[in-house]
DNA sequence: CGCGGACTTGAAGTTAGTCAATTAGAGTGG
DNA sequence: CCACTCTAATTGACTAACTTCAAGTCCGCG
């Protein structure tokens, strides 16, 4: 961690500028101005280590700006990315003591983060934040059970496709996505190698459907064949 | 649906005979005990739908006898099981207004409901049914979690160890195993196709890890050489 | 019993992975 | 500003794992 501010907790304040906050964001938000909880700022280094898989689980998270990965590893290395955290999204709300996940800054990244045990002692009296814990934690658990079909039964090119619309939706700027992430990331959150995922771009690529300005600036030209290829 | 029994919502009724209650369906117990909800049965027969994907969530499930998986269909019929919900375990909690999952019966089942709705409500008022509710949503994810890992990293081999463990513990008794499921509902469960699902069990059979009774009467020889090969 | 679905097993085919070489690009320092 | 370096990305050739297709066998249920 590398700079911290303790800044007030009211939800003007926590918006990153052109990151519109999507609902588990604003929930986040009344969460933290409804309770009274202290929000904190940290900023992690590019590949910093924010939390590990099985550490105490102190505090929860959202992207300020910057975007983190969290997965799980096997013992020999191999590694499943669960999510992408773009800004505005809320992280490492893992209910229980200890983190079910690692989670890593993919770039230089701002957090916004407050103590999971204020959380827990807020929603015991305030209903609306246990409401909001409740369905920022459902939400995560929609996302995993459409990762889950993409892992276990989508082709290379379907994982690729769903991907990019993914990425689209999520952090597109006048129709121009900037990916955090390598394509080692990418691989391992669709269940696939680096290489594969190349290939499938560069074909995507060759059929006019996307578009580098370099490896990482992408367009998309033909979101509707995109979507055809999502099976 | 072939039966219907109004039942009292007394806790001791709600277990099914040699079925340990697992935390999440004391939690259900709880809920609707405490909040004086309407539990109601209703049986299923093999391979009837209990619930579709995208219909309106009108209830929330526990299994009390018989067994569920709960599923995603891509257009084309490819399907991924995110679940098998035994005897105990609760069921169709998906936050929001529509089933994300299809919930079909495995073997004929009894389940009992209650009206998604009266949850709602007593979550409203009474702040550990909210608990409640949060806690079996964050443990479905966090067997999504697990599950994201086997499905885009693991191998076939560990995919099915990894599935005896898992199956071992939820329902062996007397250290025999009686898989309700199919080797297709397994291969959809862990992203492979059946014939993968029956080759590995064969090798695990011929090297004197397991021992069938019958192609769906498992015994365990070796835990530790299954867990060893599970990554 | 005997029918029919479930399971097993074999052989061939396909997809994605592995290994390796090359190219592109970002960052650094002269 | 440009050369250098190092990592990321691409591309190619080959391989391995799993799927597909195709027989058979088992066995649970009428």
């Amino acid at each position: 961690m590398h700079t911290q501010t303790i800044t007030a907790p009211a939800t003007h304040a926590l918006n990153a500028p052109h990151a519109p906050v999507s609902p588990p964001a604003d929930q986040f938000s009344i969460i933290a101005s409804c309770s009274g909880v202290i929000a904190i700022e940290f900023s992690y280094r590019k590949d910093e280590e924010i939390y590990g898989e099985g550490e105490p689980s102190e505090y929860v998270y959202q992207v300020i700006r910057g975007a983190v990965r969290t997965y799980k590893l096997l013992t020999d290395g191999r590694r499943q990315i669960g999510a992408f955290h773009l800004a505005g999204d809320v992280f490492g709300l893992d209910p229980g003591t200890s983190h079910r996940l690692t989670a890593e800054a993919i770039t230089d990244t701002t957090v916004r983060l407050v103590k999971r045990r204020s959380l827990e002692t807020a929603a015991g009296s305030n209903i609306r934040v246990a409401h909001n814990l409740w369905t920022m934690t459902a939400s995560d658990l929609r996302h995993a059970e459409d990762h889950m079909l993409l892992l276990g039964r989508k082709t290379a090119m379907e994982k690729v496709a769903t991907f990019l619309l993914e990425m689209d939706r999520r952090l597109a700027n006048a129709g121009m996505m900037a990916l955090p992430m390598c394509r080692r990331d990418i691989g391992d959150y669709l269940g696939l190698t680096l290489e594969t995922v190349s290939r499938a771009l560069s074909q995507l690529n060759e059929q006019g459907i996307l578009v580098f300005s370099s490896a990482r600036q992408i367009v998309l030209r033909n979101r509707q064949r995109l979507a055809d290829m999502d099976a």
